[in-house]
DNA sequence: TCGATATACTTGTGGTCGCAAGCAACTGTA
DNA sequence: TACAGTTGCTTGCGACCACAAGTATATCGA
């Protein structure tokens, strides 16, 4: 039956795919967390606050950026603000929408964690795959966060 | 710097693989908690046991094979212990050692879980790629762990 | 034999995050 | 205006897991 074999094929692939995320993600948070105190998710949620314009997103926005639920978006930010590394603005005019928005700090921050976070995907990735495999990687990867809500 | 350009597209392999990771994990595991009782690990470590020799491994080849600290591996083992999927067994040379072996309640629980989990898996694959991808997929993901695993 | 070190495992503690429930604010209908 | 439904966000709770420290066993050198 060829759906047999796919689902095979398939569990290979899923199984490779969870292996290798917690082996890099125990491996690169501990080094962020340990230089800088940040979590990947902390990092990650910078970085796309430093990529938007004003430097401000939607809480919700945010939290389908980096695929977190509205509470954990809500926990993260509260350690964000508590640094100083972002600020919460509210919306003129939509009293429901909060914006949390980068702080100078923060975008210290960030530049200060970047070299040497990237330096750390860095030396993880660039052994393995060379730039055509990355691209692919890239690409088949990014369809996996398209249609994730089929339910 | 061509290093600067390489980090890019590293970083956008990562982030892709972050995304991903989140929002499939999120839905297998809420998925097999919501039919079976079941964590993705603890079906991993049911799967493990399944092909393994005499149904048995020791705890901590157990723990590298899903990329768990031994302390994790612990408590995944006393709930499924506890639920009767899996038994204890010293091992005669080595007092330090435990083995952790499947029980055949513990078989029946994987077999009865395996259908619609595959079936999870798949859909969430089969979808977004033909098989070639996935083929390519699985040879490029299986470089992210040490390779010192065999099926 | 004795002590130092290494290995396998367990436990205390704390962090992160999802789910369910709840609150506040907005929208549409009448 | 009144009211129901929706949306954005927060909080209580519990699950999972890593790190550090502790226990028990094994091994090796003197």
């Amino acid at each position: 039956m060829s759906s047999q074999v796919l689902s095979y094929q398939v569990h290979a692939a899923w199984v490779s795919f969870l292996r290798g995320h917690a082996a890099l993600t125990r491996a690169l948070n501990a080094q962020l967390v340990a230089d800088h105190g940040l979590t990947i998710n902390d990092y990650e949620v910078l970085l796309r606050l430093s990529r938007a314009p004003d430097h401000r997103m939607k809480r919700i926005e945010l939290a389908q950026s980096v695929v977190l639920t509205p509470s954990g978006i809500t926990r993260l930010l509260d350690g964000l603000q508590a640094a100083g590394w972002v600020d919460k603005a509210s919306c003129a005019g939509d009293a429901r929408i909060t914006y949390a928005v980068l702080t100078d700090a923060g975008s210290e921050k960030l530049h200060g964690a970047a070299e040497s976070h990237l330096a750390d995907i860095d030396r993880l990735f660039s052994g393995r795959f060379d730039d055509a495999e990355l691209a692919t990687l890239a690409e088949l990867l990014g369809r996996l966060d398209g249609g994730s809500h089929s339910e």
